[in-house]
DNA sequence: TACTGGACGATTGTCATACGTTCGGTCATG
DNA sequence: CATGACCGAACGTATGACAATCGTCCAGTA
C-alpha cells in the first residue's frame, strides 16, 4: 500500500480538501451533539424557527438537517407538528439492549479473531485511560467520553465498517438513557471498568468466547440499570 | 380486539389521516424503490435537477428526501457533486453479509423464543406462497417480494422494532447486490427455497439453534452467490 | 356552568427564485 | 502537446411567500 519515497498524497488531501467544511454537516453535529449531551430534552420539540435564530443558518439547511437527525432515529419527525426529540419507553430500550448484545457479542469476537497486535495495544491504551478517568472521579461526560473511545478502538480493529455504522446507531439512540444510567448510581462507572477489564484481559488472550461473555455482561449490566432508572423516573410518556 | 357494536375508530383515523399522507415521504417511497429495483443502477448520479423533473416536486423536497436517503445509506453524497447511488465494493458486501448472519441468526431465535402460535401460521403461509411463486418460475421482483414477505412475518414474530429497523435498512443495502444474485444462477431460488424450509421447519419444531444455523446457513449460501456474483462482472467500481 | 363553534396565531409543508462556489471540460495559446 | 484561462452545469445556502393544519382562546348558547 505504501510507496516509501512519495509524500503521503492521501494525507495532504485530507488536510486540504476539508477546509471546505459543508456547513450544513457542522450544523447535524452540533444538533446531534446537544441532543446526545441531552441539552435538548426527550420529548421536546425542535422549533424551526428556534434552531434558525440559534444557529444562523437558514431554514432550507436546518430542515435538511432534520431529516437527516430523524432517519438515525434521533428525532421523531410528527406530520404538520414537526420534529420531536426522541423519547424512549421502557420497551424500546430493552429492544436496543438486547441488539446491543447481540452486536457487542459479535464485535468482542470479530475483534479476536482479526484484530492486529497494534489494534491490542491501542485497547489497552484506551482502557487504561478510561480507567484513569473513573479513578480520578472525572464527570460523567468525561466518563463517556472515555468509553466511547474504547469503543472506538475495538471498531476499528473488528474491521467493520457496517457493523461500526449500525453500532453507531444504537449507541447514539441508547446514549439517551445512558447519561441517566450512568449519573444515578455512584458506584456504577466502576463496576463498569471491572466488566471492561475483563473484556480487555479475554481480549489480550485472544480468547473470544470469554470476550464475547465480558462484552455481554456488560451490556446486560448497563441495560439493567438504565431501564431500571427509566422506568423509575416515570418520563411522563 | 374487536368491538362488534362500534365501528373501528382506529381504521377510520387510519383512512382518513392518510389522505394527506406528506408529499416527501411519497417521493422517498418512490425514489428508494427505484434505487432497490435498479431503475437507478449503483454509482449512477442523481441530479436533483433531473429528480424535480422527473417527480414534479420542488427542489426542497427533492433534497430533503435525498438526505434521508443518505442517512440510510442508499446513496452518497459527495461534496459540490451531488447524491450517488451508493455502489458496494466486494469487502463491504461481505461486510453486510456477515452482519446480516449475526442478526438473522439472532432473529431467528427470537422468533422461536416468543413468537405466538398465529405468527407460526402467518410463517407457515408466507413460506409456502414464497414455494408457489418459485415453482412456478415467477419473476425475480415475485420472488424477491415473496421473500421480504417471509422476513416481515419474521420480524413481526421477533418482537423487537429495533431489530426491524437494523435488518430492514441492511437488507436494503444488500439488495443492491441481491437482484443481480438471484438472478445470475437459475438454480438459486429453489435452493433458497430449501434453505429457508430448514428454517421453517426448525421454527415450528421450536428448535432455536437448528433455526439459528439454518437462517446461518442460508445467509451464508446468498453470500457466497452474491460476491461472487460482484466479483465477476467487474462493476467498475 | 359546561359545551359548541369559530376566529386567530404559530408552525410546518412546499414552492419559486437567486447567487456564490466548485467541478469538469473546452479551447486557445505558447 | 501541455498549460492555463474560460465557461457552463450543478450544488450549497439563503430568502420570501403562501396554503394547510394544529392548538388555543374567546364568545355565544343551551
Amino acid at each position: 500500500m505504501d510507496e516509501p519515497g512519495r509524500p503521503d498524497v492521501t494525507d495532504l488531501a485530507s488536510r486540504i480538501g476539508r477546509v471546505a467544511a459543508p456547513l450544513r454537516s457542522q450544523v447535524l453535529d452540533v444538533l446531534r451533539e446537544a441532543i446526545l449531551t441531552m441539552r435538548f430534552a426527550p420529548g421536546q420539540r425542535l422549533v424551526e424557527r428556534e434552531l434558525i435564530d440559534m444557529t444562523g443558518v437558514s431554514r432550507t439547511t436546518i430542515r435538511e438537517v432534520l431529516r437527516e437527525l430523524a432517519a438515525e432515529g434521533l428525532v421523531r419527525t410528527i406530520p404538520q407538528k414537526g420534529a420531536v426529540v426522541v423519547s424512549l419507553s421502557a420497551e424500546e430500550a430493552e429492544e436496543l439492549y438486547e441488539l446491543r448484545e447481540v452486536l457487542e457479542a459479535h464485535l468482542a469476537r470479530r475483534f479476536v479473531a482479526q484484530a492486529p497486535d497494534s489494534a491490542l495495544v491501542a485497547l489497552r491504551r484506551a482502557f487504561t485511560r478510561l480507567e484513569d478517568v473513573v479513578e480520578r472521579g472525572g464527570t460523567t461526560l468525561d466518563i463517556v467520553q472515555a468509553k466511547d473511545l474504547v469503543y472506538d478502538v475495538l471498531l476499528d480493529g473488528a474491521g467493520n465498517s457496517a457493523l461500526r455504522a449500525s453500532l453507531s446507531q444504537l449507541h447514539a439512540r441508547v446514549t439517551l438513557l445512558r447519561v441517566g444510567s450512568l449519573s444515578s448510581d455512584p458506584g456504577r462507572p466502576a463496576q463498569s471498568v471491572a466488566e471492561m477489564r475483563e473484556l480487555v484481559e479475554a481480549v489480550e488472550a485472544r480468547d473470544a468466547s470469554a470476550a464475547s461473555a465480558a462484552m455481554v455482561a456488560h451490556v446486560r449490566a448497563a441495560a439493567r440499570l438504565g431501564i431500571a432508572a427509566m422506568r423509575a423516573p416515570a418520563t411522563a410518556r
